[in-house]
DNA sequence: AAACATGGACTACAAATGTAATCAAAATAA
DNA sequence: TTATTTTGATTACATTTGTAGTCCATGTTT
């Protein structure tokens, strides 16, 4: 039914920026990727343009310009890249994974007590 | 000084086998992709040249053959790989993409026992 | 109104990627 | 030994991706 729209790196970067806040005309997703990227402001245009096609994003024209904004969630779209990540690169296994992260990274009090919240949310539905 | 290897999603496919068991000749890579992936014996062979020419590869001749085997640990990709992705989709913080990943998946009894020995583990060590 | 600026559509083009086929040298079979 | 097979090396080719440039219609400035 569905295809999965495979977002390539530099559509992602845009994508993301119009998860943050949206719509935005085409010079507001410029204008806020420049802080991150250098990119030409036609570079983003294209990148806008197959996003459109790709139906990742939407418009509705606004006078002369398009207003953009995203058709996915990131919500969805994280989950399922993680569960695809998770599954190529740790069969599928959470915890291998979190163990790799935390030896490479410091896990900060937070991320340990934001981890230990989900648990506990999890052992109350699980009992 | 290194490159960072960037590995594409077939070439992927083709390392992690013989990070499963090497060295390997072509021909056992072909045989025990055959099971996962329905690619032509050729596009194995580029597949493992390409891999060679970034230097993911190295291989020692053994008569005729080549016997590949992997230059980079599964463990240091992995761990590279989850942090930059951790760091694109969920600005560098774990327990989201755990929460996610909770959310979209089924978390098992064990992988909550494995969580938990992990943050003990911290808990351990950050006192 | 004439000239210029702006915005999206279309075109460009090299490198990477997926997916093989062809070639040549060596090993093997007839 | 001659034909055939096998193996890696080289070549092929469409698509995707990164990164813009050009065209054209419309909006803006003088």
């Amino acid at each position: 039914m569905s295809d999965k729209p495979e977002i390539s790196n530099a559509e992602f970067e845009v994508l993301d920026v119009l998860w943050d806040d949206h719509p935005a005309t085409s010079n507001e997703v410029i204008a806020r990727l420049n802080d991150k990227k250098d990119w030409h402001e036609k570079t983003v245009k294209t990148l806008l343009g197959r996003l459109v096609k790709k139906e990742v994003l939407g418009f509705e024209k606004q006078q002369r310009q398009y207003l953009y904004y995203p058709l996915i969630a990131k919500e969805d779209y994280t989950k399922k890249e993680t569960t695809s990540f998770v599954s190529r690169l740790f069969k599928g296994k959470i915890a291998p994974m979190v163990a790799g992260f935390a030896n490479q990274n410091s896990l900060s009090k937070q991320d340990v007590d934001e981890l230990k919240a989900l648990i506990k949310k999890w052992e109350e539905n699980n009992d």
